[in-house]
DNA sequence: ATAACATATGAGCAAATGAACATATGATAA
DNA sequence: TTATCATATGTTCATTTGCTCATATGTTAT
């Protein structure tokens, strides 16, 4: 046999691992928090409901810019949305978006 | 003007906004968590310590692939490790870590 | 010293990603 | 209806990312 021996540990390990759609759902949710414009976006709305434009003004970007990171935001069901005529707003789903930030911030102030 | 006004509102959000830079960090972190390869990583080391090779064998992967993923958690200060002999074992970082990945699986379990 | 094992690292490449641009859709007002 | 504002979407492109391969480093035993 090549190397040493794992077998045991490997056994005991893999019975305690989720399968692996779960552990993909669950690097895909933080994927959505590991980039910056869209860390932005969710701080943003921390404040309170915004329209797309007022983001895009907010983080000095391009209305389409924010519109495609809102899309995904969306799909993670990290934002909502209600049409108020022309306008859009933007809201925070819920309270772990708060809750999953506010632990990576105590992670990276130490 | 272009568009509607947008003034108070920004300048309200803006002021609760942290830096640039606190915010990148913040989004880097949570790229680390982003990839599902290191939350396998991460989930592995919940039980126990591991080795390289081990973790490699766990996700039939190259030891190569494993060593890098290694690398970035241990430069985001979420894995920490000791070397026994030839061997080098790395072992979960904080508690941090843990919070974190319950949150996300909080969310994604809805 | 040399061999064998465990890990780390640099280069290269295919795939994924984020933004810009152009354009389409939706909604309101004239 | 047409014009205008707000938002959405498709395409393109440069950058980043994750893996493989080859190779280097580190450790122990012979």
């Amino acid at each position: 046999m090549k190397g040493h021996d794992h077998t045991k540990l490997l056994y005991d390990v893999n019975s305690q691992m989720p399968k692996d759609e779960v552990l993909a759902g669950l690097s895909e949710l933080f994927a959505v928090f590991g980039d910056s414009t869209r860390i932005k976006i969710l701080w943003a709305l921390f404040e309170s409901e915004m329209c797309v434009c007022a983001i895009a003004e907010l983080l000095h970007m391009t209305q389409s810019a924010i519109s495609h990171q809102l899309k995904l935001l969306k799909h993670a069901k990290l934002v909502g949305c209600r049409r108020e005529g022309k306008t859009v707003y933007y809201y925070l789903a819920d309270d772990h978006v708060r809750s999953i930030i506010d632990q990576g911030m105590e992670h990276i102030s130490e």
